[in-house]
DNA sequence: TGAATGACTTCGG
DNA sequence: CCCGAAGCCATTC
């Protein structure tokens, strides 16, 4: 288990996505310079487990689509937790998701 | 070693 | 924008 780092960067990089924001798992992985490797990006999520603090609902696909939302409990905490910061998720996707983007080679690189 | 899998992305139609 | 197919790469069996 000696991949910790790249979870724990991706890990890091969730973190600093700002409330009530979304950010994308190529975008993570771009900015990780993992480019390419967005699938990976999913995977450390899954590991995201480990740290509670990891806000994974806020990490969607490009598309905007709650991708993910079936590794958390339930159905619908995906969403819950998203509407809870204020933005609104219909039918798993995100609406205005263009503007609730937040892309961390944009804000933070 | 090799085949299968996945919380994705990109390209062509 | 939607759909199907291909590409990617770490992890698992």
């Amino acid at each position: 288990m000696q991949s910790e780092g790249f979870f724990k960067q991706v890990h890091e990089v969730a973190k600093q996505v700002p409330f009530g924001r979304v950010t994308s798992y190529g975008a993570i992985a771009r900015y990780l310079g993992a480019a390419g490797s967005a699938r990976m990006v999913g995977w450390a999520m899954n590991a995201s487990h480990q740290d509670p603090d990891v806000p994974a609902h806020r990490v969607v696909n490009r598309k905007g689509l709650l991708t993910g939302k079936h590794h958390f409990e339930g159905t619908n905490l995906m969403q819950q937790l998203l509407e809870s910061e204020g933005v609104e998720v219909i039918d798993n996707q995100v609406q205005n998701f263009s503007e609730l983007f937040w892309d961390p080679t944009l804000e933070l690189g």
